[in-house]
DNA sequence: CTTTAACGTGAACCAGGGTTCATGATGGAT
DNA sequence: ATCCATCATGAACCCTGGTTCACGTTAAAG
C-alpha cells in the first residue's frame, strides 16, 4: 500500500484544540452550537473544522468517541482496584458516581450524538468499559453485594438517564436513590 | 372590559384537532417534526396553526400543558384510592409506572419544550399533581413503606429521567430498579 | 533554498424550517 | 337573506446554520 505522508505538526495541534473546544462549546451550550462558536472557540477558521472532520456529525461522534476512551480507562482502573482487594460495590458506587459527575459534560454530547445519528467509530473502548464493569459486578456479586440479577445492561439502563442538568446536591441525591436497586440491602437512613 | 365574541365553532374543532395531531407527531417523530408535518397531519393548512398558536414554542408549551393536567388526573385518582384504603405504596408504584408509559408518549415533548424553553403555562395543575403525589408519599411514610425522607422532588429527580427511548421490557425493568430506593425495604429477589 | 502537497482561511452558497400575509371562505348574528 | 368579523389557506419570505471552494500559507522533503 501507497506510503501515505505524516501529518503536519500544526495538523495534529489544530485536531486536538478543535477536539478540546467542541467538548467544551457542546457540553457548555448544548448540542446546538453551529461550527463558527467551535471555530472560534478553537482559535480556527471553520474550513479547518470540516479539513478535519467532514461533518458535525463526524466531529461529535469523535467527542462522543473520546469521552467514552476516558470511561474506559476509569472502568480498568476501577476494576484493578478490586482485583488488588478493595471491595467491589465501593468501587462501583465511586465509579458510577464519577460517570455521573463526567456526564455532566457528556450528556449534551450524547444527545448530540443521538439527534445527528451518529454512530461511535470505535466499539473497542465501549467493549473495555463493559467488560470492565462486568467484572466489578461479579465481584461484587461474589461478595454477597449485590443482587444476582443485576446486568451491565441494567446499569446501562440506569446511568444513561442520569440528570446532567440538575444541581450536584441533586446528582448526589439520584445515586443515592438509584444504588439501592443494584445492592442486596436497604439503604441506610441517613444516607 | 370588552365583550370577546364566543369563538367560531370550526375554530374549536381546529384547536383539539391541532393539540392532538401536535402531540402524535411530536411524540412519533421526535421534537423537530416541522409545523408542516403536524398541519398535515391535522388536516389544515399552516396558517391555522399560527392563528391558534403564536409560536411553534406556544404550541409545544400547550401540548405539555394537556400532559401535564393528565397527570394531575392520574395522581388525584390514584390518592383518592389510598384514602378509600388502597396501599399507599401500591398506588405510588402503579401511578409511577403508568408515568413512565405515558412518557414514551411524552418525553419527546418535554425535550422539545427544553429545548425551545417553553414555559408552563399552568403551574396549577404542576402543583395539583405535586400535591396529591406528596400526600400519597406521607401515607406510604405512615404505612412504614416508604422511606421517611423521600420527598415529592426526589419523585420527579427520579422520573424526570426515565428512559422512554427504550422497549418496554427495559422500562419495567428500570422502574424495577429504582422502586427500592424509594422504599424502606430491598426488592425482593424475583422482581 | 526550492518546491509542493498538505493545510488554513472565510466569504459565499444552499437547504430546511419557522413565520408572515394577502386573499378567499364561513359561521353566526341581525 | 345579508353582512361582517372571525377563521383558513398556502405560497412566499427570511433567517439560521451546515457545508463548500477558490485562494493564500506553511511545514517538511530533497
Amino acid at each position: 500500500m501507497a506510503q501515505t505522508r505524516a501529518p503536519r505538526a500544526d495538523a495534529v495541534r489544530n485536531r486536538k484544540k478543535i477536539l478540546t473546544a467542541a467538548g467544551e462549546q457542546i457540553t457548555e451550550h448544548g448540542p446546538e452550537v453551529g461550527m463558527d462558536e467551535i471555530a472560534a472557540a478553537a482559535g480556527v477558521a471553520v474550513g479547518t473544522l470540516y479539513r478535519h472532520f467532514p461533518t458535525k456529525t463526524d466531529l461529535v461522534a469523535a467527542v462522543v468517541a473520546a469521552y467514552v476512551a476516558r470511561v474506559a480507562d476509569d472502568a480498568e482502573t476501577a476494576l484493578g482496584r478490586v482485583e488488588a482487594g478493595a471491595r467491589a460495590l465501593d468501587e462501583l458506587a465511586a465509579f458510577l458516581g464519577r460517570v455521573v459527575e463526567a456526564s455532566v459534560t457528556d450528556r449534551a454530547v450524547k444527545a448530540a450524538a443521538q439527534t445527528l445519528g451518529a454512530e461511535p467509530g470505535d466499539r473497542a473502548d465501549e467493549d473495555r468499559a463493559s467488560a470492565a464493569v462486568a467484572a466489578i459486578i461479579r465481584a461484587g456479586q461474589a461478595d454477597g453485594d449485590i443482587h444476582d440479577d443485576v446486568t451491565v445492561s441494567d446499569i446501562y439502563l440506569l446511568f444513561s438517564t442520569a440528570p446532567t442538568d440538575q444541581p450536584p446536591a441533586a446528582r448526589t441525591r439520584w445515586l443515592a436513590l438509584v444504588m439501592p436497586g443494584l445492592t442486596t440491602r436497604a439503604r441506610e437512613a441517613g444516607n
